[in-house]
DNA sequence: CCTTACGTTTACGTAAACGTCAACTTACCA
DNA sequence: TGGTAAGTTGACGTTTACGTAAACGTAAGG
């Protein structure tokens, strides 16, 4: 049996350093939907990994209503023929999209490099 | 002499794809300060290089106000050792941040892959 | 039984990043 | 001289992503 881990909503609070009232906005966004045990959102290891995947779109730049369709998306699993094509147009769509910010930060990184390394110069100078 | 070309913001607003509106906000919470001949903003190289590294920094993440500290700290020239060594520590952090987006962004591209290739092989069952 | 901790919903508040008029100049062109 | 196009400054509106109470329920501990 796999293990059916259960969290309560401050526990995944503190796990991954948001507020619950974020964790229960994103339910109100329709990007998470825990069980219920009396009133009480009760997540289980899907909702935990749906939450982390949230989290890191949000870090790489993306919204909660594109969280919301990719995720939607990534999870179903349709059977028709237009259906799985359009999946995939979709993924490649979002690859490029994040190949491109992925140059954006190689860029900005080369970038800083230069930086770092005129202000280490001149700093060598002062100190000797 | 180097290319001294001017700009209006309408020029710069095409070539950018974004709003003469959004460049005016910019100025605003000072992240540009151009030229004005009679009330009319003229933008000039400088401006330009400017303006690119804002909107390279919006798409990778950064707020305006973090790109206001970003961008004038690394384009004035502090002459005191303890500026120096903060210049220094400021841009080791930024590069630490950009460093996890990227993971991030590797961590979606792989999981992305996955999808897809889950996605590829239903559609060729169905096409033969 | 009272407190404390943790949970709930409802609802208004807020910061960021512009969008969208309105009302007005300024420059150019027929 | 009369548009038309492009610019300007307010100023209010909008969306996103929560923050921040208020008012209440529930379970455990002393």
């Amino acid at each position: 049996m796999p293990p059916v881990e259960r969290y309560s909503i401050s526990e995944l609070a503190r796990y991954f350093d948001v507020t619950p009232r974020a964790i229960r906005f994103y339910e109100d966004q329709g990007l998470l939907n825990p069980k219920r045990v009396k009133a009480q959102r009760v997540y289980n290891e899907g909702d935990f990994v749906r939450l982390k995947l949230i989290l890191r779109g949000k870090r790489i730049g993306f919204s909660l209503a594109e969280l919301k369709q990719t995720i939607t998306l990534y999870d179903t699993h349709p059977d028709e023929k237009a259906q799985l094509q359009f999946v995939l147009d979709t993924i490649e769509n979002h690859r490029q999209e994040l190949i491109q910010r992925r140059e954006d930060i190689e860029t900005t990184l080369v970038d800083m490099d230069d930086v770092h390394q005129r202000v280490k110069e001149q700093l060598d100078l002062l100190t000797g």
